[in-house]
DNA sequence: CATGTAACAATAATAGTTTTCATATAAAAT
DNA sequence: ATTTTATATGAAAACTATTATTGTTACATG
């Protein structure tokens, strides 16, 4: 029950968190951007403003219940955390997004920030290309 | 000299492009937004537009001559291309970047984009930390 | 069931970037 | 060298994505 899951990222239980987090997490598609989803509740007939989507995204973010990526497109994307880390593969023509997860570029990773003298908080790693169904 | 790169891009020699490219090529730095080269031309008597800057590195950004970066600052970050293709170390304390090139990870990506049936276009890593000097 | 805190929608504001437009300038043609 | 033609320019306006403000409403807690 999505009700829950704010309770314990300490935020209010209102309607726009819980159809946000409801759509984020029975939709297929596991990366939105603010408006994607401020469409999609106005479409299913809820009165939200955008500035909502984006100040819930943002504490959403805050909350580690989301992920903000920054792709070309110019637009932020979110997607529901599910625990394990991963990268991703961007399609250029179609848009679909794919994971993964790759140990051994995970290690070197780490390797190359000690071999530079840097602390690694967090990286970033997209490829882009054209998927299966575009090429 | 940099008006031979210009024509040779199929670009006008006007003085905003030329001097654009100096200060690409002569600067310390590698890595420059949009307003740091507009505030350096300014400061160093050019009259040019914060528009003509954008869109000058916009067409060299098309010739192959720069490289535009969306780091995570919200800012497009340009970059003189030197050939060979390498990836960032962003310190998020204070802004310098670093360069790293791993084969390693190179190949890893190439196997993970036929596993999943993309044909790579490009692709995007950057690792975020505190440099030495920072940490 | 009152009341202070926090969340809301709508709107205005901001940051970064791009477009428009009238003028100026570089390269080509004379 | 001068004229022509096309393209580039600076200034200002427009645009896109996002964030802040404001007055109002809803909710938890006493």
């Amino acid at each position: 029950m999505e009700s829950n899951d704010l309770k314990k990222a300490g935020l209010k239980v209102t309607l726009p968190r819980v159809k946000i987090l409801e759509l984020l997490e029975n939709s297929d598609t596991r990366h939105h951007t603010a408006e994607d989803i401020y469409k999609a509740l106005l479409e299913s007939g809820e009165e939200v403003g955008l500035a909502t989507v984006y100040r819930v995204l943002t504490q959403f973010e805050a909350a580690a219940l989301v992920t903000r990526h920054h792709f070309e497109s110019g637009q932020a994307v979110f997607e529901l955390n599910h625990g394990s880390h991963h990268d991703h593969l961007v399609c250029v023509k179609c848009g679909r997004v794919d994971e993964f997860y790759d140990e051994t570029i995970e290690q070197q990773q780490k390797k190359i920030a000690k071999d530079k003298g840097y602390l690694i908080t967090d990286h970033n790693l997209i490829l882009y290309g054209t998927c299966s169904t575009c090429s």
